[in-house]
DNA sequence: ATGTCGATTTGCT
DNA sequence: GCAAATCGACATA
């Protein structure tokens, strides 16, 4: 699969519910040792540090954990959800403006075997990579990898030229942030119409 | 120091 | 459909 990395410019704006949009289409590839894992994304979310209370950085918290998020767009910030989940994000904006972009569900592409055999599966259908516990997963990423710079490896993210249509783009409110009052309504959580493989929740 | 809750998934009823 | 699993951040003492 030909891919070009998306430059650095790509992850600076000042515009992540944009970003979140862009990224539906682009690849995560992962290669740890020598295993080579690639997907499609196909579903996102959006969260802004400045004025949005679903994001971990809002209000200026500052934290070991999210200290990443105040970096410069392109890295990987990472996390331990509930104890147990590794949750994988893509910092955006430029340092200091904690914005980030959570990756929910991707469509297998490449390296699939490798998938399976993290999964604990025998052949693959959705719960493989939807949902953004189950990527994480599939994709060997962890939360040793907070912070990686995504413009090179061992986790990238790149284009293959193929660019999804505002049309086909679902926008609803995201999952799991019912503690965030009035902008848990905002509707930032973004899928490609009809492809089977994004997250079950509505 | 102790208790609550979370950007979730899985297995069992 | 519900509850368990389990750690970091935060509030309260």
């Amino acid at each position: 699969m030909k891919t070009r990395i998306l430059p650095r410019e790509f992850y600076l704006r000042d515009d992540v519910t944009r970003i979140a949009r862009e990224l539906l289409g682009k690849i995560l590839i992962t290669n740890f040792n020598g295993a080579l894992t690639a997907g499609k994304i196909v579903e996102t979310e959006a969260y802004r540090g400045i004025d949005d209370r679903a994001c971990h950085a809002n209000n200026g918290r500052r934290t070991k954990r999210n200290e990443v998020m105040y970096g410069e767009g392109g890295r990987a910030y990472i996390y331990l959800c509930y104890g147990l989940h590794h949750l994988f994000n893509i910092v955006t904006n430029s340092a200091e403006c904690a914005d980030a972009v959570l990756v929910r569900a991707l469509e297998p592409l490449d390296g699939i075997g490798v998938m399976l055999s993290r999964r604990k599966m025998k052949k693959p259908e959705p719960r493989l990579t939807a949902g953004p516990a189950s990527l994480t997963v599939a994709l060997g990423i962890s939360v040793r990898h907070n912070g990686s710079d995504l413009l090179a490896p061992p986790i990238r993210v790149g284009e293959c030229g193929v660019k999804v249509a505002e049309r086909d783009i679902l926008a609803s409110p995201r999952v799991g942030v019912g503690y965030a009052g009035e902008d848990a309504r905002r509707p930032w959580r973004f899928r490609v119409k009809n492809n089977p493989w994004t997250s079950p929740a509505e």
